[in-house]
DNA sequence: CCTATATCGATACGCAACGTTGCTCACCCG
DNA sequence: CGGGTGAGCAACGTTGCGTATCGATATAGG
């Protein structure tokens, strides 16, 4: 769909990401518009319609350009510390208010665009989450996990309540709160008689 | 804040709020602005704004307003039975187009303003959550759940997991997605040795 | 029953952001 | 050296927001 990248301004492109990012934590979404993003960055509009499809994309692609590439969750050989590690850490992600802001925007477009949507869920979410169905699928083998267990439902355990106290702010995200999350996940995949 | 009420016109507010709806459930999310209701209801836009504060004011109340009173779950002795009520429900409306549509609306409107965040966390969905929180309490009180479990959590554990599948469309909303989500839950609460 | 006044529908306004278009310049490739 | 293409820049029309204003109307309160 874009024109021939070979004769992209890299500069640009840069420039465009990095100003994202600049906006977002500094002003939050209030603050990040296609406009704003362009006069940050000495850019024209047009330079990011040629090249991105609105302000999602953009946004999606700030954030996958410093992403971590430890999608692989550490193995210990004990889940429940494992498990609490990836919660304490999703936690403190969305009580950051940076990141949050990140989030905040990116939901909106998610909500808005479908295509996006599923951008966001495959370059973004899908690798988290699978990174936590495979350590899963470890500890099932060593018979820590119930063989019954549907593990695309337990990773959802794993992450939607913190979405769901995130979107309703409900309560506030506290390290206990992590822990007793952790606690309830393994409650539930845990063989009967352990 | 709003003007007296004592000259409002109920003739109006009801216009807005079936305009809203209708809107909604047609065009969904692109459909709605404050200008098409302010058309479809006959009514001037600063009638609208005079009564609520936005957009999402208005949908929250277009909700509020043929809203089921039944809060409370029904009691059958049977917690599995009861739980998977409420998760098949929940998962219903979710994979409902036009219930789908207006939750999308308030969603958006959520992650935007703070305020509307809390009376539609206190108006809508604190009724629902305590429904459960309460039906898990009785059940606690029969022995059917651990003493220990920490209930506010597990009524997120219950709701959380369809809000996350919901927003990154993940996989679809079937009834023995619904079950299974009510299984883990009972796993994770049923005391040792049951 | 009468009058003051608040709300009504309607319309116009300024603002902000969208997404598009046209211009000119610089660079790469043949 | 000339055609093509992306670059920055500016301007445009459109849309929706939220505010202001205008007679007309309905109602509260005497």
């Amino acid at each position: 769909m874009p024109p021939q990248p070979a004769r992209r301004s890299e500069r640009s492109r840069r420039a465009i990401l990095a100003a994202t990012q600049e906006l977002l934590t500094e002003s939050g979404y209030a603050g990040l518009t296609i406009e704003s993003i362009a006069a940050r960055a000495g850019v024209g509009k047009q330079t990011i319609y040629r090249w991105w499809r609105g302000k999602g994309a953009v946004v999606l692609e700030a954030i996958a350009e410093h992403l971590p590439e430890a999608t692989a969750l550490p193995d210990t050989g004990d889940l429940r510390a494992d498990l609490r590690g990836v919660v304490r850490a999703t936690v403190a992600e969305f009580a950051d208010t940076g990141a949050s802001a990140v989030t905040r925007t990116l939901t909106v477009e998610i909500l808005v665009d479908d295509e996006l949507a599923g951008e966001v869920r495959d370059r973004l979410l899908r690798p988290r989450l699978e990174g936590v169905r495979a350590r899963l699928e470890a500890a099932r083998a060593a018979g820590q996990v119930r063989a019954d267990a549907p593990l695309d439902q337990v990773v959802e355990l794993v992450f939607g309540p913190v979405y769901h106290r995130w979107l309703l702010r409900t309560s506030p995200f506290t390290e206990s709160y992590a822990d007793a999350l952790a606690k309830l996940v393994m409650t539930a995949v845990t063989p009967a008689g352990r």
